[in-house]
DNA sequence: ATAACTGCAAACGTTTTGCCAGCAT
DNA sequence: ATGCTGGCAAAACGTTTGCAGTTAT
């Protein structure tokens, strides 16, 4: 396993803990940053990105490594795949189980040692689906995955 | 469906292709540059960057979006999965081909259109290995010896 | 006393952009 | 002339870090 450090569940540690686990839309940094401030609007955003890899270290929250630029948190740290939203960047889960045998299927490809999979889909969220005029959501600067372009 | 832009092939875009296709190492933007300077030790890194984006755009390359602080680029647009090493960040091909059956399980199990999937693989590369690397984090900047730190 | 922690600001590495000159159409 | 394009430098972006003071053990 691993070998889990140590660490105070001080009130900002607690707060971003709570606030990350009310909220269901995986979140950046920046997004928690901005919700714990209203509880806590001293806080520094050094401080959030500080607590969120403390609390994905210890297993409290997962850091989603989604492609686009900027990481995403989730407080829910059960086994899930995500859709990202090609378009603004919206994530979702996906109630769909870890496909077993995935990585037993590439076993042998390469001379890496397989020990994990990162599954994601890409989708339109319905507010993009009609991709007709911007709203005021383009704060993803340009998303490309895979030769696919938004 | 994608309308794709014109562009003309000058003589910065072709050396970049070329020498992307000539690449197997999945290298980022900056590898590509050292490369490429080579050859033409007057280009930009901005050039680089742009030149990158248009040949993604356009399908002659591809863009990766694994995790990692870096975006790599891939002179080879086949469809292929990717693995990365957890540890060193090298990223390797796998044979394996695109499965099917795999968006469609997932399909109504939110209110997105599914319009792709992204599959990458961790792993630890043979250099790598025997070291522990820890799953859940993705690699550091600093890679620390002993593997300890904060 | 010590070690973890915070706020703040500065630093960082990567990517993007503005400007202007050059070249193809 | 119009519109891509390239070089250069500066800006922007998300994230990390150094510092000095604070808090819990």
């Amino acid at each position: 396993m691993k070998p889990k450090k140590r660490f105070r569940m001080t009130r900002q540690r607690r707060v971003i803990l709570e606030e990350l686990q009310k909220l269901h839309s995986h979140p950046t940094a920046d997004e928690v940053y901005e919700t714990v401030r209203k509880r806590m609007p001293r806080i520094s955003l050094g401080t959030v990105y500080r607590n969120l890899e403390v609390l994905s270290r210890s297993g409290l929250a997962l850091r989603l490594d989604l492609g686009g630029t900027r990481r995403r948190f989730d407080g829910t740290t059960s086994d899930h795949y995500h859709v990202r939203c090609v378009r603004c960047g919206k994530v979702a889960d996906l109630s769909a189980e870890p496909i077993p045998g995935l990585e037993a299927a590439v076993r042998g490809d390469s001379d890496f040692e397989i020990i994990g999979h990162r599954l994601d889909f890409l989708g339109l969220c319905p507010n993009c689906r009609g991709k007709g005029a911007d709203p005021h959501v383009p704060p993803m600067k340009k998303v490309i995955a895979n030769g696919e372009q938004a």
